[in-house]
DNA sequence: ACTAGTTTTGATACTGTGTATCATCCATCT
DNA sequence: AGATGGATGATACACAGTATCAAAACTAGT
């Protein structure tokens, strides 16, 4: 798999650099520990996963990426703390469907929340600046095994 | 002002018995402390309206009255937990317009999140069965107030 | 390569928001 | 009034993260 350029550790720690952060041995570690992620996760999941690299130090790396806009952070319906890549080119702002049980998750496409808040905001006159949306469920997969 | 028929304390205090949990004294104190408020609040700052009450008593008072669906947890953009009064009648879920200067919360009206949801379900082949949406944002009078 | 200056790290302590435990208290039922 | 089970409050604990700070690592300038 050659096809893209350069592999999603490398996009992470590309993120951090551009926002004048050092591309450092235990920053790379973590970076390649969430891009062997294929789903959701907690902070101190991935933590555990990293022996000799400090709690403070795997905060500190998703701060950034967050604050970068590659990683975000999502609140599941428990209430619960978990970061999850964004797609690649689609930093920044957006919304999540998750799966409840396999812990998946896609990016929303279909849904013009922008668009309906411009109406909302009209309505209540309340001057918009922000807003927070996660969609909980089952994806197809987990749906049909559970049915059958 | 008699034309409700009773205060929202008592409507609070009849919540709770109707889940089967009683009305004692700590907890009257609890829910007429939430009556008093007129924006939204944390579990902390009302504990410190109540001395003698225990910090454990509240919490579990808040955690009452948020299942029974009369009290909303509200996240707030900054990640911080605070709780608010549902409407009166608009038990269960809901969405709200938090103003983040003067903490005035009102709930989401002329916005068909439902709706859409369908068509996001179909489009993802997603089962969904919950979802969390907040706005944030300034309300008319913070707006106005701070553009003059 | 050496040094000075700056970041980063990891250990530790601390904070905020709750929950668990448990002896005591008290609401409610009979 | 007495029995009984839920409610209370003090305390300890849990979890997610942040602050502090000395030591280590990196970078730039020479």
């Amino acid at each position: 798999m050659r096809s893209r350029s350069y592999s999603i550790a490398e996009q992470l720690i590309e993120a951090l650099e551009e926002q004048g952060y050092r591309d450092t041995g235990p920053r790379r570690r973590v970076v390649e520990a969430i891009a062997r992620k294929n789903r959701h996760f907690t902070a101190e999941e991935l933590w555990e996963e990293l022996p000799g690299i400090g709690r403070a130090t795997v905060y500190r790396a998703l701060k950034l990426l967050v604050q970068s806009g590659v990683l975000c952070r999502v609140t599941l319906e428990d209430g619960s703390r978990h970061y999850q890549l964004s797609e690649p080119g689609q930093r920044g702002h957006h919304h999540h469907l998750l799966c409840i049980h396999c812990g998946e998750a896609e990016e929303l496409r279909g849904c013009d929340v922008e668009g309906q808040l411009r109406s909302v905001a009209a309505v209540h006159r309340f001057q918009i600046t922000g807003h927070w949306f996660e969609v909980y469920g089952q994806c197809r997969k987990c749906a049909t095994g559970r049915s059958a």
